[in-house]
DNA sequence: GCAATTAGTACTAAACTAGTCCTACATTGG
DNA sequence: CCAATGTAGGACTAGTTTAGTACTAATTGC
């Protein structure tokens, strides 16, 4: 359940190299190489991430792709948009059409308001996070921190 | 992105209906009449429930479908699991299977602590707050203050 | 001009989702 | 005992989405 697609998840192994050397210009075929995807692949994701602004590409001899913006300030948000469109948990929230069921659609509200909470803290979460590039984890302690402050009853 | 299935989220409407008459008993029919959805569909969706015990049924004339327990034990993300199976957000993290990448697959531990995260604030929420029974809204409206806490910058 | 490299589009195969149908089993009422 | 009502459990089908590939055009550096 909520799984997130495979080709999302190769984009973010992909994004995490690039995060690992901001400085250098890496190639589609050096990223494929190095994340052991097919080639083919690795280039349409970049050109995904290209579109929505997540990484700059040059074009032509020596050109490559690189970040758009340092890693710190990509969400991993942002990257779920950037790859799975605007999200939303259910299908009723997306289109506004009325389902006919009075009493029982507060459940699509409800869902709505689970899928804002995911978000925010998907907000929270970015690619310095989840490349591991960092030794502390702050946020990532708080996040986790304050959810299991919320905690009630457990299994 | 991160979206669920419809059928989980019929499935929770069905919950919905079964928490709002916990001592009534309703067959599969009624449920259908009232939700508005293919009566095969619904019958479907209930024995999936009661394979996962969070309905109990009873066969026959007279017969019909029943929350197994209080809405107030039933979470929503019991409900996701039961439809939907044990949750991965990744499929890295499902397999144990090496990537072959060594640096960049931290990638793939940290979705799976987003996973966590996002597991943990779902056993918050209740089938209570998804059906709207609720007039308080207590623990959502923690959640959400906490989220919102956690919060630094935002869109 | 040539080689390297991204940009864009089109296509295919595989997997999953949603929905239906059919048969078997259980319970109640006559 | 028999018929009606209802759940149990598969099997099956059509539609959609996902994953992956292939091909052509545009751009840059030497």
């Amino acid at each position: 359940m909520l799984r997130i697609s495979k080709l999302t998840d190769y984009a973010t192994v992909l994004l995490a190299r690039l995060a690992a050397e901001p400085e250098r210009q890496l190639t589609a075929a050096q990223l494929a190489a190095q994340t052991h995807l097919g080639a083919a692949t690795v280039s349409k994701l970049l050109k995904q991430l290209h579109g929505c602004a997540l990484v700059t590409s040059t074009r032509g001899l020596r050109g490559g792709y690189r970040l758009a913006r340092p890693a710190a300030q990509i969400s991993a948000a942002q990257i779920l948009d950037a790859l799975e469109g605007p999200m939303a948990l259910t299908e009723c929230a997306r289109l506004s059409h009325s389902c006919g069921i009075e009493s029982t659609c507060g459940v699509g509200r409800a869902w709505q308001r689970v899928n804002l909470a995911i978000r925010r803290s998907l907000q929270e979460i970015s690619l310095v996070e989840l490349a591991g590039l960092n030794a502390g984890s702050t946020r990532f302690a708080a996040l986790e921190r304050q959810l299991r402050a919320s905690r009630v009853e457990n299994s």
